[in-house]
DNA sequence: GCAAGATACTAAACCGATTTAGCAATTAAA
DNA sequence: TTTAATTGCTAAATCGGTTTAGTATCTTGC
């Protein structure tokens, strides 16, 4: 029943020519190589009507370009990360790729096995959130001349082309932000990742909370343990000894979520009165009670410039000189939990 | 600079030998076809040594297996949709396939255009949330035997393979716990979409007031208007007309969101006391003010059945026979928002 | 001692495209 | 009128694997 699909030979062969005319005309190129004017119309009527499209692994087996693209995050299922995977998908699709999305974990074990893997499929870029330690492999990849842009962390061991947002200067302005209205005991929750993202951050709470002496309340989660569910532990046993904390800014998304959690069964009336920042926004936090206050990373331009990168090393083939870093600015969507309220 | 790949040529020239021995050891068939055990190891210790991969593109132009699956929703950017992606992949990964996630925003074009793209790719199988009319477009595959399975929605016209939830006991069990819950005059804001998903959970609706008799309030936003950002001057304008309105059973995500603001911004006090359903499930509705009750669809098992599917129609290559619907229940997680509170 | 079978390995076709090199026939230039 | 250039088209190599159909040598059974 599987009639199998048409191929260059077959119309060829039903026309009578060669295959090399259909390729050339396929491929446009009728012209320069003076196929006549009529065959030209009579190969491209034929095509059109039994619906030929070329077969692509075939066509990518020959000329060595897949016309896919590999984003690699950290977690698809992260708002963060899915709503990013949204923006580079339409931007490749218009542009002729497509994109293989996979999720890290965070991992270098993982990110390299699937570098391998990709590899093996000759994809013709990656957009890639490193783990920590994937300086090495991406050099691998950059030796052989792949076109890699890394996205979301910075490698300064590593020079290569990268998009990134200021995370210090972002959490400066949040901490500012908190100060100016009134807070004083201003803690920061994060992760312990040593990667440049976070230690960033860090480095920018760490800026202000000294400019303006006031105490430093860090709280460095283990990575893993954030995985596992037990953020929550961690905040609520920081929040106990730490009860003249009178605000957070948390440092990803699903530290937020634990530490509202925690506010919520544990203190809940605090909610009302502590507070709050977090990266990342989200729609519900418009309407959460208290709205909150939100450092918004530049998604639209994040991917913009991911594809324009990754579209330029792939054009020319020669991606060892002239490697750019992008530095764009997050935004504080400045709402209700960070005012002081009631 | 760029060293190419090794190749199986490159291998059986260092080593000696033909090819197709090197390609039989590769492929575990060394014993079969009677290669001296001596020999098999010393293939597989070049092949160690030199770390060779095969090239898959090459692999999958003979064999006719990509090992590469699409999984096409509606929009990867929404939650739901993002975390399905994480657990497919994660199912196709362990069992050698990798995912191309692609979005159709609920429009045939553009699912046609994707699945045209993606047969040319020759990928494997297809896991698809169809858009409304996509049912002759599925046909076809189907009698192409490419491997097909229907995600999320329904197609009365089209025997196929299908993994779905009973949309219309969710929004029963859900209308059923606000009436038991002390409201009377419970409304469902849904979009037009007459596919099956969305006409199942309104026959819900509409038999549960219907049994009770209780008044119907129905709000079918047009689908086009919900992309554009506009419904909340649906909704607005709904309950606007609708003042005895007590509580509200959304049918997707994206428009309680837009409820929430909605409720938030015209009749702020009315949050404490209206109730609250939402289709899909969410961190932050377990923290929000009050704690949102959802439907929580069982987005686990839903993944697991469908590779499970897909996987089966790929080992077997004549996919018509057998077709299988399988239909999940969803849970209904209550919290505050169902209650009548204060 | 000799046919049959097992062992060890390989040449060549094939998947479906692209591309190089080249052949005939026609046209233009000298 | 002859040569050179152009036009119109194609054979065959190639990408990197898999698989079919062998071949040649060595055992074994009777």
């Amino acid at each position: 029943m599987k009639k199998k699909r048409i191929s260059i030979k077959d119309i060829a062969a039903h026309l009578n020519i060669s295959v090399t005319t259909v390729s050339f005309v396929l491929n446009g190129k009728a012209e320069e190589k003076h196929i006549s004017k009529a065959l030209t119309e009579k190969v491209l009527k034929y095509v059109q009507e039994v619906n030929y499209t070329p077969n692509q692994i075939a066509q990518s087996l020959r000329t060595g370009q897949s016309k896919i693209l590999v984003f690699m995050v950290e977690d698809i299922s992260n708002l963060f990360f899915a709503q990013l995977a949204r923006l580079i998908e339409d931007l490749a699709y218009k542009k002729g790729y497509k994109v293989l999305f996979c999720s890290n974990d965070n991992d270098d074990k993982k990110s390299i096995e699937l570098i391998n893997l990709f590899k093996d499929r000759q994809v013709d870029g990656f957009i890639i959130v490193p783990s920590p330690n994937l300086d090495k492999t991406i050099a691998h990849l950059l030796d052989e001349n792949i076109p890699v842009v890394l996205f979301d962390r910075y490698f300064a061991s590593l020079e290569a082309n990268y998009v990134i947002t200021n995370n210090k200067a972002a959490t400066e302005n949040a901490v500012i932000h908190l100060f100016e209205n009134g807070f004083r005991n201003i803690a920061y929750i994060t992760i312990d990742a040593i990667q440049s993202q976070m230690a960033d951050r860090l480095e920018g709470y760490e800026a202000v909370v000294e400019k303006y002496n006031i105490p430093n309340y860090t709280l460095q989660i283990p990575f893993e343990e954030t995985t596992q569910g037990n953020s929550e532990r961690y905040i609520k046993d920081f929040m106990e000894e730490n009860p003249s904390i009178d605000s957070i800014l948390f440092a990803t998304n699903y530290l937020t979520q634990s530490g509202l959690k925690v506010i919520k069964q544990e203190y809940p009336d605090l909610i009302n009165s502590i507070g709050i920042i977090t990266f990342d926004d989200n729609e519900l936090f418009k309407t959460y009670s208290p709205t909150i206050t939100a450092v918004s990373q530049p998604t639209q331009e994040m991917a913009t410039m991911a594809m324009s990168l990754i579209l330029d090393l792939i054009k020319k083939k020669d991606s060892s000189k002239s490697k750019q870093t992008i530095t764009l600015e997050s935004s504080l969507i400045v709402r209700e939990s960070s005012k002081k309220r009631n």
